[in-house]
RNA sequence: GGGCGGAUAGCUCAGCGGUAGAGCACUGGCCUUACAAGCCGGGAGUCGUGGGUUCGAGCCCCUCUCCGCCCA
């Protein structure tokens, strides 16, 4: 390739600029600049204690090794901004990353592969089954470590940590023996929410709670020994899960209820099982306005009923096998599933005549997050962390200020969680994963927990029968332990004294509980602080429409696919596996109608214009609705950065950078310091405060609406000129601002900027990449207060006469005549030196001319006032003497409507008196301008006539 | 049932006590020698409803309606 030759040591700025792309091609860019990176070692922390730099540390939410990364990965871009800022500014920083080795969901992966091939993992046996799976996770492992590189992200890859890698498992085992030393962890036999189909416990938080449309169901319990006579033969319950009835112990009526006041005390018949159930009453469970007002109580499968079981001491009767299939003592139903199991008790129930009636009813039903099975309340004996005592001094870390969450909002949330928090089931009948740490004694019962790997003996009788728990634990059991195992604790090492605690913790809002709240226990229990300083939330990424992205509605995207570009047969293909093209293609459309009537697929938008589209939304959205339109949007904005710097390339050549602003006399120059100055500090202050919304957005606008639309235009006269110090001041400035600019970019478009500021002039001694440069402060771009309203000024008349010109229609081509009037000498003496760039951005035959106000009419001249000049340009014969009055009319209607406003406000005595004196005096200049401005309108109008001839 | 959040331009969203903003879309004119992935213009909003506080309210308080999400 010819581009080959543009790192050519030698090669002149002009000859690079000329072999330049017009466009930004960031498939050719993108790809070189990792390898050199890592070369460079630019991401290393120093991990030296000595190192006086200040670290900053942030833990990645170590992705799952269940395939590839989806777009919510593509938000770690903002750890990165995070990171990339904070090492330009100077810091030691630590992006510690890691994958996780996620249990029940990966194990669920490599389980559908075997299926595929006809296997299950029983097959396998447990050894050749993790086997598997260590296979699995260095594929997909692979995978996702060049997703996160293609992504442009700054970890310390070096540093990257596998939540089962010796170190870790060891933390892993240390923390649990000594939370169980302490009482913290305990076994018990509970209510848990059992998954038949993984055949595991789950947390209540891997549970998901969908609404469906079910029906509530209506039979009858026919009262023992009753007198027909007495009208008391039966007694009707209402329930959504007619199967759950063979393991009912008791109906329970509302002790006030005076429907049902007549039963209290007496017994029900089991239809099926020879059984009599009390009545019992219960004013917690029972809602007297639902169903019939009587509800049966399962305390073995139902987490309300088995609060109710204990209260009333009621037994539990266990239903349900580990299979999901009912248990032998339903008799006639034994085997059956669950679904199975309704339909046949309805149609027993219905046969004997006790069905009562039905009801369409919405209900919530409990789904695995993983396989999507309902989940069912089991009875089983599992381990659990006691919760209250380590939630408390997470709340108090909150509440303190010892660590902040931001966006505020969520504090609400956290503490409501802390506070109702219930004990954490942590065992998980899985192969994949951190085996329980404790051995069970065939002789006497009695458990052992230790962290020898191999214990020989039980602890209790001596006796040497002792079998490893088969359990593993829930995979955020480990997670919880991420910002100091992957520092070695509980080994005392220098990176643990160094870097923990970390800086910030940044991750979505969904996992506040399931990571962020246990990571906060663990660490304030483990290491007596908390893990971190701050907690940054972000949002979902959804779909254009708004909806999760999942594969079963077939609109998720691969982020790389948009960074490299894809057809739509790739796109859909991933989003919607194994379907017609045809259907998948029409269920994305619907997913992101923006591409709808794009026919080839995603062009290559790049990294760069990805990671600044994310960058673009602000935290507290909790939607993240990706639109290809937006990232079109910013793909377009990084090639504009592109062409600035390929134009900017041959006025630069030669100039020497020094990163301190040069000498700028020229109010251009001037005013684009200062404004390169303001960008950088509000890009700073938006990435500190965690708004790289704002951060972005500055220098979105600062590059687009600053440099490129006023600064390069204007100074091309000058730079074409010949006045040879204007020149070489201005080439100065250019060369400082692009090179500032590019620095300042870096954070957000790595890879753009990396490009770019490889060729542009940087000082002397610059180190080997953008990313080790000093990000731009103030003192590069003094604030100049003065140059920001003469160029407000400038502006504001050079947008009056170009919208003349637009307005009439007036070819781009031609000049036309221009007259400035402004009362203040100051401003005239301003348009007189300047007169050069408003000729040149207006097209102005000859320099405009600079007059005191008047009310002198030159002929054939629109009139347009502004805050402090009027601007009359000569359109003699090239107006519509309609359209000019039509203008002027919408014009002043606007302005008497605002100075009415005013007026009138002016006018309350009231708002005159108790107002600051400030708002009160800057109503008052505004009525005097509004009024000026008026006036000179209908002068404008008076001249109308004038033009036409 | 409890809690949290939202309702601002056609769409997606900023703004949060002092005269309504951005991007996209729409629209008029331009292939002006960095960029048509562009340039110069333009139009567009009783800031969900009803009340209250205030000199002044998208912005604060209350009511209601409608939409999300979380928990039970």
């Amino acid at each position: 390739m010819a581009r080959a030759a543009m790192h050519v040591a030698g090669a002149s700025f002009a000859a690079r600029m000329t072999e330049l792309p017009k466009a930004y091609e960031p498939r050719e860019v993108e790809p070189r600049w990792f390898a050199h990176w890592i070369e460079h070692g630019v991401f290393r922390a120093s991990g030296d204690p000595s190192d006086p730099r200040p670290p900053y540390v942030i833990a990645m939410p170590p992705p799952n090794v269940t395939g590839s990364l989806h777009m919510g990965h593509a938000l770690y871009t903002i750890q990165d901004v995070l990171s990339r800022h904070e090492r330009m500014q100077g810091r030691d920083v630590l992006w510690q990353p890691g994958i996780d080795h996620a249990g029940i969901a990966t194990q669920t992966v490599v389980e559908r592969q075997l299926r595929r091939e006809g296997l299950s993992r029983h097959d396998l046996g447990r050894e050749r089954f993790v086997e598997r799976v260590w296979a699995w996770k260095a594929e997909s492992g692979g995978r996702i470590a060049d997703q996160m590189r293609a992504l442009g992200f700054s970890a310390d890859w070096d540093r990257t940590k596998f939540t089962m890698d010796p170190d870790l498992s060891r933390a892993v085992v240390e923390a649990f023996v000594r939370l169980h030393e302490e009482g913290l962890i305990y076994r018990a036999t509970r209510l848990i929410s059992w998954c038949s189909d993984c055949r595991t416990a789950l947390s209540d938080l891997e549970v998901e709670n969908e609404e469906s449309n079910g029906e509530l169901y209506e039979f009858a319990y026919p009262v023992a020994g009753a007198d027909p006579a007495q009208g008391a033969t039966e007694l009707v319950v209402a329930t959504t899960r007619p199967e759950t009835m063979l393991g009912d112990t008791a109906v329970a009526v509302h002790p006030d209820d005076p429907r049902y006041r007549h039963l209290h005390g007496r017994r029900l018949r089991h239809p099926f099982v020879d059984r009599e159930i009390p009545v019992i009453t219960d004013a917690i469970l029972v809602d007297m306005e639902f169903g019939t007002g009587a509800v049966k109580v399962t305390p073995a499968h139902d987490f309300n009923d088995f609060q109710t079981g204990k209260r009333h001491g009621l037994e539990e009767i266990s239903i349900l096998e580990a299979d999901g299939r009912l248990a032998p003592r339903c008799g006639e139903f034994a085997e059956l599933t669950v679904a199975e199991g309704r339909k046949a008790v309805k149609r027993r129930l219905q046969e004997l005549g006790l069905e009562r009636g039905r009801k369409a009813h919405k209900l919530m039903i409990p789904r695995c997050q993983r396989c999507a099975t309902v989940v069912e309340p089991r009875i089983s004996t599992q381990w659990f962390v006691k919760m209250e005592p380590l939630a408390r001094p997470a709340l108090a870390a909150v509440r303190d200020g010892r660590t902040e969450i931001v966006p505020a909002e969520w504090v609400k949330t956290w503490e409501h969680w802390l506070e109702n928090i219930q004990d954490w089931c942590i065992s998980r009948q899985l192969w994949w994963g951190h085996q329980i740490p404790a051995w069970h004694c065939q002789a006497c019962g009695g458990i052992t927990v230790s962290r020898d790997p191999a214990v020989a003996s039980c602890s209790s009788c001596g006796s040497d029968r002792v079998e490893q728990d088969a359990d593993v634990l829930d995979t955020w059991f480990s997670s919880a332990l991420w910002p100091f195992s992957t520092l070695g604790w509980p080994a005392a090492t220098p990176a643990l004294a160094r870097y923990y605690p970390s800086s910030d913790m940044e991750t979505g809002y969904d996992i506040l509980f399931f990571w962020v709240a246990r990571m906060m226990m663990m660490g304030l229990h483990f290491l007596g602080e908390v893990p971190f300083r701050r907690v940054l939330l972000h949002g979902l990424v959804v779909d254009e429409t708004g909806k999760k992205m999942s594969k079963v509605k077939g609109n998720t995207i691969d982020p790389l696919d948009l960074v490299r570009g894809a057809s739509f047969e790739a796109v859909v293909g991933k989003a919607l596996p194994g379907a017609p093209v045809a259907e998948a293609l029409a269920k994305f459309r619907e997913a992101y109608p923006s591409v709808a009537q794009v026919e080839s697929g995603f062009p290559a938008y790049g990294a760069d214009a990805l990671r600044y589209t994310l960058c673009s939304f602000t935290p507290q959205a909790k939607r993240i609705a990706l639109s290809p339109k937006r990232i079109e949007g910013y793909r377009n904005f990084c090639n504009k950065i592109y062409n600035a710097v390929r134009y900017s390339l041959p006025h630069v050549a030669g100039v020497a950078v020094t990163g301190v602003p040069p000498r700028a006399t020229l109010l251009v120059n001037r005013w684009i310091l200062s404004r390169l100055g303001a960008a950088a500090l509000e890009s700073t202050r938006g990435i500190r405060d965690f708004r790289l919304d704002e951060g972005s957005g500055a220098l979105y606008h600062f590059v687009w609406d600053e440099l490129c639309d006023w600064f390069l235009e204007l100074t091309k006269p000058i730079l074409s000129g010949t006045d040879e110090a204007a020149r070489e001041e201005t080439r100065a400035v250019l060369a400082h601002v692009v090179e500032a600019v590019l620095r300042a970019l870096h954070p957000y478009a790595p890879f753009l900027t990396e490009e770019l500021w490889q060729r542009v002039a940087r000082p002397e001694g610059a180190p080997v990449s953008v990313a080790l440069a000093r990000y731009p402060s103030r003192a590069e771009g003094p604030e100049d207060p003065a140059a920001e309203r003469d160029m407000a000024r400038l502006m504001a008349v050079i947008g009056a006469a170009r919208a003349v010109r637009s307005e009439h229609e007036v070819h781009p081509g031609a000049s036309v005549p221009l007259v400035l009037r402004a009362a203040d000498a100051e401003v005239r003496a301003l348009f007189e030196r300047e007169a050069g760039a408003v000729a040149f951005l207006v097209k102005t035959a000859g320099p405009p001319r600079v007059e005191p106000a008047s009310d002198l009419r030159p002929r054939g001249h629109v009139l347009t006032p502004t805050r402090e000049a009027d601007v009359l340009v000569g359109l003699s014969g090239l107006v519509e003497a309609e359209k000019e009055a039509a203008r002027i009319r919408r014009r002043r209607e606007r302005a008497s409507k605002d100075l009415a406003g005013l007026e009138k406000r002016l006018a309350t005595p009231s708002f005159v008196d108790r107002a600051p004196p400030e708002v009160v005096a800057e109503a008052r200049a505004q009525r005097e301008r509004l009024a000026h401005e008026i006036e000179r309108l209908g002068e404008a109008e008076a001249l109308v006539d004038e033009l036409a001839g």
